[in-house]
DNA sequence: TGGAATCTGTGATTTTTTTCACAAATACGG
DNA sequence: CCGTATTTGTGAAAAAAATCACAGATTCCA
């Protein structure tokens, strides 16, 4: 009977900032480093570090801390960083093509290989590395490789009727702008961006602290 | 003595959905809703909902639910709706003009009044509503009102910097796009959103379905 | 080579958050 | 106005996550 430990889903949130910080590190030819230390860079417990990355297996030496070139080769090993992910972007607007622009996710392996829109306006002009497409086409995706990450970048009252498309065609994550609860089958993992509930946060704290 | 019941911070992000949903549903005309219905629409449990409201009050009626516009405007008033906050954004690039174009916020009661930049090609753009300023004249954010709330859309080595200096001229809430880890006094709050890690969730998700 | 210093990995403990489950309140049909 | 059906609010229980604390491994230097 395999044992399953159950590993916390923040657990792999931090994974990603532990892989931020080790591969800046190793470009400023740092060698090894200390759970302490890379709690310091990453605002969390020395305690903390030690029990994430131990969920997902040995790593570090006692008494010398972690390699830092090792450390990074695994965590990009188990967040799935030694393969490239292609993604397709919805909805080519002002969010959407700041994404087109950004030339960062594509260092990171995350490449936006297809944009659909809507509009008639949008459809045929580049945008970044790609041409905006018709949505009527979203199906070419299936052509191109195997697209299986989508971000949504649409106005709210078209978001479920582009998840609902792009579950069709093979999506099993999505990312969304749009200020809605996405249904979507079992399976298919969605993670909101919400920027108005962000600053909600704030106003919620500064309120409070201005009561009392 | 005075109690102080602990709140979880995922409660109040959760206060700012159950906002969305009966802020909607109130345009719709609907007037009553069960803790069971608003769980529906948010997709959490009915017992989720109640203990999340319970945190801040009563609001409901046994045998009847919650009262859509009173529940709307209690919540309003608790995550400090019920006035306008001001903000400040440093970086108009790619993402921060996506931000400065968006009606949204204001819809909400989030103005982004002034926006600056370091470059001298977007300093005097008109971007949304306002007109991008110098970054060496932030501090003139405390002539207009007070302004608590920031959002930072710079590149990673910059972002920092202009932390400390808003912090400095009064800033104690910021939304960070950059991919770092700020370091702000104890009384500054930041969020950070970070797409990168978002999509290695993704890739994490994907790469563990694929393997066993 | 040895002994003090460092640091990991992890079981145990504590804290935090979610879920359960039910008494009490209210609604409503007849 | 009574009895049944709903539905809330909340202690208690369970589950999840973070923190503690320490045995044991390794390093380092005298
Ligand atoms: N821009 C922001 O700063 C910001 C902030 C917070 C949230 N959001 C949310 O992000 C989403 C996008 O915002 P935006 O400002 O980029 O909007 P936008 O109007 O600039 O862009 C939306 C794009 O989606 C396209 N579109 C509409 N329906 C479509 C469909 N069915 N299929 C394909 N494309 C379609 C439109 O043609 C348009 O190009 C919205 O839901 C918005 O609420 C945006
Ligand atoms: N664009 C995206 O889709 C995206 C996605 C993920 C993360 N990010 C992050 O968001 C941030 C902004 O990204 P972007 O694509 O908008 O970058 P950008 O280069 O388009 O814009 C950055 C802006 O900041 C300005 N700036 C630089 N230093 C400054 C300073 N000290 N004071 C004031 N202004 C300064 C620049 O002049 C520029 O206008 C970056 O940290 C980036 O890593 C962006």
């Amino acid at each position: 009977m395999p044992e399953k430990k159950k590993i916390p889903k923040s657990a792999v949130s931090r994974l990603s900032l532990y892989l931020r910080e080790v591969t800046r590190l190793e470009k400023g030819g740092k060698g090894k480093i200390s759970s302490t230390e890379l709690g310091d860079y990453t605002d969390l417990t020395d305690a903390q570090v030690r029990k994430d990355l131990s969920y997902f297996g040995q790593f570090g030496t006692s008494g010398a801390g972690y390699d830092i070139p090792s450390l990074k080769e695994a965590i990009r090993k188990i967040l799935g960083k030694d393969k490239i992910w292609p993604i397709v972007l919805v909805g080519a607007g002002n969010i959407g093509s700041a994404l087109l622009r950004y030339p960062g996710f594509k260092n990171q392996g995350f490449v936006i290989k297809e944009a659909f829109d809507a509009d008639r306006k949008k459809v045929g002009k580049r945008c970044g590395d790609v041409v905006v497409k018709d949505i009527k086409n979203i199906s070419d995706i299936k052509k191109n490789g195997s697209i299986r990450i989508a971000i949504i970048a649409v106005p709210e009252n078209s978001a479920q009727d582009v998840a609902n498309t792009l579950v069709k065609v093979g999506i099993r994550s999505i990312l969304n702008f749009a200020p809605v609860v996405l249904r979507v089958n079992s399976g298919v993992t969605v993670s909101n961006i919400d920027l108005s509930t962000e600053l909600e946060n704030f106003s919620f704290i500064l309120s409070s602290q201005e009561a009392p």
